[in-house]
DNA sequence: CATATATGTCAACGAGACTGACGTAAATGC
DNA sequence: GCATTTACGTCAGTCTCGTTGACATATATG
């Protein structure tokens, strides 16, 4: 490998860096999901109902194949949180009328008041984070982490 | 979802940014531990085990009580994950002699193995996404970060 | 009409988180 | 010196949430 700068080490220096942002973004997620984590546990749910929910909120009529596709998840691990979801009405199902095999998934009443109530605790987190670091560190937050993301999904 | 004109209504954008954030979130960590755990499926490990190695790897001589503060988790969900690649060689754990209660891990050459393998893998991906983003987007990447880990461990 | 697609479900399994209780060894404070 | 605290480990039980593989049904499509 060919070697541009030349400092003491700059190896050290590089790997030093990596492993910073490995660290970054450990300790950023731990806390980023912690807060909702707490407030799904009242509810009997866990972190994947609170993906679902997210998603359904954020993509009203989404199909189960396209949530599975976001997830990454298979499809009876989804089946599982989804159709308890439902069961508690939190999310609703409706077939599709171009394509009745697809079942288009829309958030309840019950599902909103809860999406909105986890939303606004990461919201405020990041909010925060944004407020104090300004609008230019701001797009180079997004820009890394749009590189991060595998390139099919970055659209 | 349409886009409303945001003029009469900034709030609208703000919320959007926020969402973006999160899902930005989201899908970074998915495609950042992607990789990792598919490694350490062959090795009969999960990502529990990478976070141990990981840490003990960037910290020799942690001790069991600092690593709980770092990971978040139960003593007990420790001890498994722990024991088990204690068991196996990965990690390696001796008695301080300043304080004789406390047991400082550290890598085995298998352990240090697996790490940079793992290791080696995520920086990859961020130093593309660094590179490509440039120096002034990575200051700005570590800035948020920070900000949105809670305040007491950003150190 | 044959095949492919979208969805759901059953059964079994494993990782990894949790609580609560208990035990031991060692350090520390009064 | 003794009581308390700290560090660590472990037992037993529970829960979430991921996995695979097989199978069923309805619907769309070539």
């Amino acid at each position: 490998m060919v070697q541009h700068h030349t400092r003491a080490n700059p190896l050290f220096l590089r790997e030093e860096e990596l492993r910073q942002a490995i660290e970054l973004l450990f300790y950023a997620y731990r806390d980023f999901t912690g807060e909702p984590d707490a407030i799904l546990t009242k509810y009997g749910f866990g972190r994947a109902h609170h993906r679902v929910i997210y998603f359904v909120g954020r993509n009203p009529g989404i199909t189960v194949s396209q949530l599975l596709r976001i997830l990454k998840i298979t499809k009876q691990s989804l089946s599982r949180v989804l159709s308890q979801l439902v069961r508690e009405e939190f999310v609703a199902q409706r077939t599709d009328s171009d394509d009745r095999r697809r079942r288009m998934l829309y958030l309840m009443p019950k599902g909103e008041e809860l999406e909105r109530l986890l939303t606004e605790r990461q919201s405020r987190r990041i909010a925060r984070a944004y407020r104090e670091a300004g609008a230019e560190a701001v797009e180079g937050f997004r820009t890394v982490l749009r590189g991060i993301i595998n390139e099919e999904d970055r659209r």
